[in-house]
DNA sequence: AACGTTACCAACCGCAGAGCA
DNA sequence: TTGCTCTGCGGTTGGTAACGT
């Protein structure tokens, strides 16, 4: 079958994004708002396809990235949320704003993968290197500890936390702001390790409502 | 000063799920 | 109800800077 390619590569550029282009997409989107990626690219005169302009935009050109070192705090607070949420990086930029799920990713890849080894701890598990080999992590933690099966059931549990609570990452971002009407609010208060996780799956930059948000 | 290695960040790829016709 | 399209997510790779020998 084959599903079309989601844009014509030969007509596409790859690669790091020149000051051009990133002007072009600022504008375009705080003209046009974000939405419909796929069209975004023409419109806006961009010879790249509509996922890449997405993860530009939320990476890098997003007018309310932080940018800049992770505090003792944010640190702190990703390894809890790993802990309980597993490799749901867009979930964990969820609450953590400013921060996007790539940064965070590279972050915990970088940093706290090896802060945590360090300090004798399984970062898979969450449990003490020796014993993490043997007792996987309870519960949603043990999403963690399986070894990346690429989401398919591995993380199941983790993510059956979440969607316990009536959400979905995909939620997350349809953010159906039903908050309008959803009887189910979307939230799940949690609390680990003194810190209060209360994880209603907001966007992480609730809605660039205005682009004018932006400087 | 040159070369090699390591660390970090940005971007790409493929897949799954939601929404719509 | 089914199939198709689009978006978003997570994993992985490539490029570059920093550091060490």
């Amino acid at each position: 079958m084959g599903r079309s390619p989601c844009c014509e590569k030969a007509h596409t550029n790859k690669g790091a994004w020149t000051k051009e282009e990133d002007q072009r997409l600022v504008a375009y989107i705080k003209a046009h708002g974000e939405g419909c990626w796929r069209s975004l690219p023409k419109a806006a005169g961009l010879l790249r396809c509509g996922k890449s302009c997405r993860l530009r935009w939320i990476n890098y050109l997003r007018p309310d990235l932080k940018r800049g070192n992770f505090t003792q705090e944010e640190d702190e607070l990703i390894i809890k949320l790993h802990q309980i949420l597993g490799n749901k990086w867009s979930l964990i930029a969820g609450r953590l704003p400013g921060r996007t799920d790539n940064e965070i990713k590279n972050y915990w890849n970088t940093h706290i993968k090896r802060k945590l080894i360090a300090r004798g701890i399984d970062p898979r598990t969450h449990q003490p290197a020796s014993a993490g080999a043997v007792a996987p992590a309870p519960g949603a933690a043990a999403s963690a500890a399986a070894p990346s099966s690429h989401r398919q059931h591995g993380d199941d549990k983790a993510a059956a936390v979440v969607r316990s609570s009536g959400c979905s990452s995909r939620d997350s971002s349809g953010d159906d702001d039903s908050t309008s009407g959803s009887s189910v609010p979307h939230q799940h208060q949690l609390v680990v390790g003194g810190i209060d996780l209360n994880l209603s799956l907001s966007p992480p930059t609730s809605q660039p409502s205005s682009p004018a948000a932006a400087n």
